[in-house]
DNA sequence: CGACGCTTTGACACAACTCAACAACCGTGG
DNA sequence: CCACGGTTGTTGAGTTGTGTCAAAGCGTCG
């Protein structure tokens, strides 16, 4: 079923409305313009213009804000399959940045041409703000996260969101993955200190719920974990809308 | 250059892009199915299937989201000229829910309509995916807030944010505005504690910098606020985007 | 080898939470 | 008219989660 073209775009925004060839026509022709950013450089700089929307193809990502004393809120991590910088384009401006967590390959696509695709194919822009919703759901999520959820909680429910993210597009199993996070980063995504990042992940070690080390999580007790973070499932995809 | 019809939805979408008249018209014709309903009532119910979306006439909203533990947390305060739900009918099922937090009276559209709407209008669909971003772009700067920012300078941050989006309908001075906001609902959205509300609106008093009571807020020391909070203004409708 | 990035640990400080009590202000009903 | 409960705001005392600072361990790589 899978072909070259059949990528990680199309099949998710494929979940929200079918698609017609002409649709996906576009969708392949969208991704043609591959670009490749070495890992720590920037995608998107907060405060510039937004010239143009990256699909993400292979990589990590991380979307984060400064704030004016040096700290940083990691806002996002986007991983094969996301969309960066869709909502800076419509924003014109980036109220965010976003670099490269490790080497990543992005399809780029300028604004005008974004804006040129909403317009002609009103079922691809749908697609689109489907999938915008989708991120500021998530969004919302980390809000409550960080709101309400201690930072043992909050932890434990950040890996298991991004357990079910890479999932979707194959790069995790049920019980582990492999990431490029380091310690201060995740702190910087939980609004926590490294430091505690650091207690808190010895304590899921010696509960035998999960680890994180080298480059990789492994998930030890998953009814236990998803217990201690009140995790609800992503249900993503589950039936396509009735669009007409 | 007001008219009745000139709701406060058009003005909003309108300086994203110029309109048209049957544009226009289109939006006049969303609006014209008003419903009332009482402070306390719930316009959105968390895990609900999301049946239609609300355009905000009059009155302040609360959306928010429940743990299992009781925990809430707000995501925003809806307040005239607003949507509210929109998020939901594209992912067809709601994340959060949403209750009048005064007597409010909102234009209500069903779900198959407002798609059909962005399928015939495609400006009209890029218009209500600025408008989603736009809101998502708010929840990021929530989630800075709450992560990055101690809670004094959260506050802060909440107070500036909110004059300035009443300011924009006319609901707010440089100084003041009213609101049905109480210390309990406040902690809930800055996810602290309601005690310690009120022990940092008394050192906000008495630093002189804002007051809250009697559901008015007085800026004293606008300024020395915006300086506390680091805040940095919305920025919204500087020029509009050149949409084919 | 030394330099560097990342992790781990300890000691201490402080922000924020919890529990508890009380004050002020309603509207309601006896 | 006053007594009453309910809601909201205020304050204090003690506890706990998390931050800060500092030091050391441990890989990797030039």
């Amino acid at each position: 079923m899978d072909t070259e073209f059949d990528s990680a775009l199309a099949r998710k925004l494929n979940s929200f409305v079918e698609m017609s060839k002409d649709e996906r026509g576009i969708l392949v022709d969208l991704q043609s313009n591959r670009i490749t950013f070495k890992r720590g450089q920037a995608l998107i700089e907060q405060g510039q213009a937004a010239h143009e929307a990256f699909f993400l193809q292979s990589g990590w990502g991380c979307n984060f804000k400064m704030l004016p004393d040096g700290g940083r809120q990691v806002i996002r991590f986007p991983i094969p399959g996301d969309c960066i910088g869709l909502r800076s384009i419509l924003l014109r401006t980036s109220d965010h940045s976003c670099s490269a967590l490790t080497d990543v390959v992005v399809a780029a696509v300028e604004a005008p041409r974004m804006l040129e695709i909403m317009n002609k194919y009103p079922r691809l822009g749908a697609a689109f703000l489907w999938s915008v919703s989708q991120d500021a759901a998530m969004v919302v999520e980390h809000l409550v996260s960080i709101g309400r959820r201690s930072a043992k909680e909050g932890l434990a429910h950040f890996i298991l969101e991004l357990t079910e993210r890479l999932k979707l597009v194959g790069l995790a199993t049920e019980a582990q993955f492999e990431h490029p996070l380091n310690q201060s980063i995740i702190a910087d995504a939980l609004g926590v200190s490294e430091v505690h990042v650091n207690r808190i992940l010895r304590e899921l070690r010696e509960q035998n719920l999960l680890t994180l080390r080298e480059g990789k999580v492994n998930i030890l007790d998953l009814s236990g974990l998803q217990k201690l973070a009140g995790y609800r499932s992503l249900q993503i995809g589950r039936d396509k809308i009735d669009y007409a």
